[in-house]
DNA sequence: CAGAAAAGCTTGTAGATACAACTATTGTCA
DNA sequence: TGACAATAGTTGTATCTACAAGCTTTTCTG
């Protein structure tokens, strides 16, 4: 029967009872819900998982299309071991090309392939609308705008902490 | 040496070139940024996994300090399936225990044991604490509000749209 | 009041992620 | 220059999570 999982999510959980408290499990809670909406799309129409456009979409704005592993693991903010074997995933696709460095043989590239770029174009579609119908109902233009920037102070203060 | 993954994350990666697809990068960077503080942070005190702490305080806040699992996996946004292994490693570490319900014997609640108490209170400070680094430098408890009910429109409007 | 459908939870299995250890290249400095 | 440290990636292992199927109990319906 296999009912499982049919993405809900409403009673609000408290990882701490403080107003950062709350916002943080907000943060939490939605960051999953949507999440989970995007990947049950990109399923739907039988497209590869959502970490995989995150790679495309990240390594196709990269000048010449291509990304230091490094640093697409930092932009991913996954583990650089993590990473080579997601984009050993996507290179056995035919989705992406390693390629080399000449002046310093340490680092390699994940380079897009052209049908990475095909790829990538059939699955924009699929989130920008997802992302149009879970934000825009609530959300200007601006409002989205404040978000992000929102969001970015406490991500930078969030990696301050650590570095 | 094991330097690997020191949290970082500064380039921004782009989902979509659109205001909402910007502040769902921000949101899901974000969030990966601030978990991953809140997990080192843990690990540092020889504490148990950031998921853990997640079903304790969810468990603590309910009525009688027990919950059913469907609620308590619909509350932390995970299948049920993956609860049901998630619990069972807390009652193995005698945090929780499974308990019965006698009108309707197919519910079975997570139950919070005296030492899942005791490990609670030992993490709440240390979450809260870091959560006060993260957040509390760019808002203040007004804006952390907002931004609280922003999160919930969206995660609303995101549930939505799958039931 | 049967029999079918639904609800609630668990289990088996496969895939993906993190963590730590390892190799290879580059940089530093005495 | 030569040894030591730092940087960039990869690999091996264990853990965790999701997905699908299964079991039991409850509810619905003719």
């Amino acid at each position: 029967m296999s009912d499982q999982a049919t993405v809900t999510s409403h009673k609000p959980t408290c990882p701490a009872n403080t107003p950062h408290g709350e916002a943080w499990g907000a943060l939490a809670r939605t960051h999953a819900a949507v999440s989970q909406r995007l990947q049950e799309a990109l399923a739907q129409g039988d497209f590869p998982p959502l970490p995989w456009y995150e790679v495309l979409a990240a390594v196709a704005e990269a000048p010449e299309q291509r990304m230091r592993m490094g640093d697409l693991a930092e932009a991913l903010v996954i583990t650089r071991g993590g990473l080579t074997k997601l984009v050993d995933r996507l290179v056995k696709a035919g989705l992406l090309e390693r390629t080399f460095c000449e002046t310093d043989r340490r680092v390699s590239y994940a380079t897009l392939l052209p049908a990475g770029v095909t790829l990538l174009a059939e699955m924009r579609p699929v989130i920008v609308g997802e992302l149009e119908l879970a934000f825009s109902a609530n959300l200007s233009v601006e409002q989205a705008n404040e978000l992000r920037e929102t969001l970015d102070g406490v991500r930078a203060n969030a990696c301050a902490g650590v570095a």
